[in-house]
RNA sequence: GGCCCCAUUGUCUAACGGUUAGGACGCGGCCCUCUCAAGGCCGAGGCGAGGGUUCGAUUCCCUCUGGGGCUACCA
């Protein structure tokens, strides 16, 4: 059975790289049938914070990223929450203890900052210089008896090598020696990340490890951990690192970096997941899956080993790939309270109409905002430069009052009876259809570019258009 | 500093010893066209450097360079 986890820890909003580790996972899992099981990592209790955990789970809703078991779903498995694991955490360790293969330290952190520093300035690798790994029983108990402050060290095989098999990288081999007796329990009574990860993805049955390559140094610490419990391996499979556009880590530095703070800018969570679906992981040519298609066709193999940068402008792209396929309903749906918001209600029909005009012209849904004002504010200031190209002209007066006086006729004011209005008049006038469009369309929306004039012409209506062609005829 | 990972156009990627190095975003041009989009077509742009191995290297090996990660009582 496959079992695979996410393991975010709530210290901040779920940001595009734990978005695609969670996407990796869930893809591998539902490919194969597996579980796909979310894992809350809050042993720090400095920075974890409800609201933290609260965004992580927005996130993945909102990707539509479901667990099968985790927080709120529960599972066989549980709890979810690390903390909650915490009297697991301790008796491990315990029996790590008791068994020779860790140790109590009583290194105070100024110490150790003192050792370290020391270390350095002797160019040194600033490793635990194993101070309490040989303490006296006597010792032992006095410090322990006096109620001294320890953590609990992993008592760390210094000989021999230590292999990653990596699913993406292959064989990846660490010598011992450049690893140190690593903490497992902090002076808190809380496991530190290394041994939480170990203790839990063993005893949740975690059958693979999909997670970042930062994770890849510190893989051999946690492999030791296996064998000193004497537990099998999963498999382990590191991903590419996400990086910004400088080829520094994704941060808060290059701009949103939150997946939810998308939702906002109006990217589309479809358009989201495709996105990151492509970085790190290809499928021949293919640019644009559906989540089905990704789901059948992910598979580690196709995961890259080559660190990714987050481009905004394909992910754009992207965007309005998903806009233009989206049901006009759901489209509407999005755009709706934003026009509401700058425009005030109105009809709803109407409402209805220019958002579908603007389908094909979409790339972020706030857009429609600006795109559509003239829809819904009369007040609009004619653009200069089209106004010079387009009312100062010897026929800009005639055309305007003939279509306004043929088009105030026509009855239904349909798309269709709209347009042959247009044209007999351009071909009256011996004109091009754009000479007689053009300064219609300024007239009626104060722009050089608008959808096609007979759909905006149709939805603004009859008396709007009557007025608006009024006021350029007098503004002329 | 030590250890580890990575390296094809600006970006995401395909290639798994022999290809005019393919696709996509972006960019430029053209077509369509009432404008803007959408759509279609075309174009510019790449194997980081140096050594090997081989009949032949983008591909395999080594060195360098560049980038990233780990080296915490953070995950």
């Amino acid at each position: 059975m496959v079992r695979v986890r996410f393991a975010p820890s709530p210290t901040g909003a779920l940001h595009i790289g734990g978005a695609r580790t969670a996407l990796f996972n869930w893809l591998f899992a539902r490919h194969l049938n597996g579980k796909f099981i979310l894992r809350i990592e809050d042993t720090d209790r400095e920075r974890s914070t409800l609201e933290a955990n609260k965004a992580i789970f927005h996130g993945l809703e909102w990707l539509g990223i479901d667990w099968d078991e985790g927080p709120n779903t529960g599972g066989p498995f549980g709890p979810y929450y690390q903390t909650e694991r915490l009297a697991l955490h301790q008796k491990y360790a315990q029996q790590l203890v008791d068994e020779g293969k860790a140790y109590y330290c009583f290194c105070t952190a100024e110490e150790l900052a003192q050792r370290r520093k020391e270390a350095e300035a002797r160019k040194e690798a600033p490793r635990y210089d194993g101070t309490c790994r040989k303490r006296s029983a006597e010792e032992l108990k006095a410090k322990l008896a006096a109620g001294t402050p320890y953590v609990i060290r992993f008592r760390l095989p210094p000989v021999g090598e230590t292999a990653v098999d990596d699913l993406v990288r292959g064989r990846v081999v660490f010598q011992n020696e450049v690893l140190d007796d690593f903490v497992i329990l902090k002076s808190d009574g809380f496991p530190t990340y290394n041994f939480a990860c170990v203790v839990d993805d063993h005893l949740m049955e975690i059958s693979h490890v999909i997670r970042g390559d930062d994770h890849l140094s510190n893989t051999p610490r946690q492999i030791l951990l296996y064998q000193a419990f004497g537990w099998a391996l999963p498999k382990f499979a590191h991903l590419p690192m996400i990086l910004g556009r400088d080829k520094a880590r994704l941060s808060k530095r290059h701009g949103a970096t939150s997946v939810i703070e998308y939702n906002g800018l109006g990217y589309l969570p479809e358009a989201m997941i495709n996105y990151i679906a492509r970085l790190g992981w290809g499928h021949g040519d293919q640019e644009v899956f559906s989540r089905q298609e990704l789901i059948e066709f992910f598979s580690l193999d196709g995961v890259t080993k080559n660190p990714a940068v987050f481009d905004m402008e394909k992910l754009k792209w992207l965007n309005g790939q998903y806009i233009r396929k989206l049901l006009p309903e759901r489209l509407f749906d999005l755009c709706e309270p934003l026009l509401i918001d700058a425009y005030g209600r109105h009809d709803l029909a109407y409402m209805k109409k220019v958002v579908a005009v603007f389908q094909d012209r979409l790339v972020l849904i706030p857009e429609i905002v600006g795109l559509s004002a003239y829809f819904f504010k009369d007040d609009f200031e004619y653009d200069p430069k089209a106004a010079e190209k387009h009312f100062k002209t010897a026929n800009a007066k005639v055309i305007l009052t003939t279509l306004k006086d043929r088009l105030a006729a026509l009855e239904p004011f349909a798309k269709e009876k709209i347009e042959p209005v247009f044209k007999t008049l351009a071909e009256e006038m011996k004109l091009k259809l754009g000479a007689v469009i053009h300064p219609c369309r300024l007239a009626l929306s104060g722009r050089a570019e608008t959808p096609p004039m007979y759909d905006v012409v149709a939805i603004l209506g009859k008396e709007k258009v009557g007025a608006r062609l009024d006021k350029a005829i007098a503004a002329l």
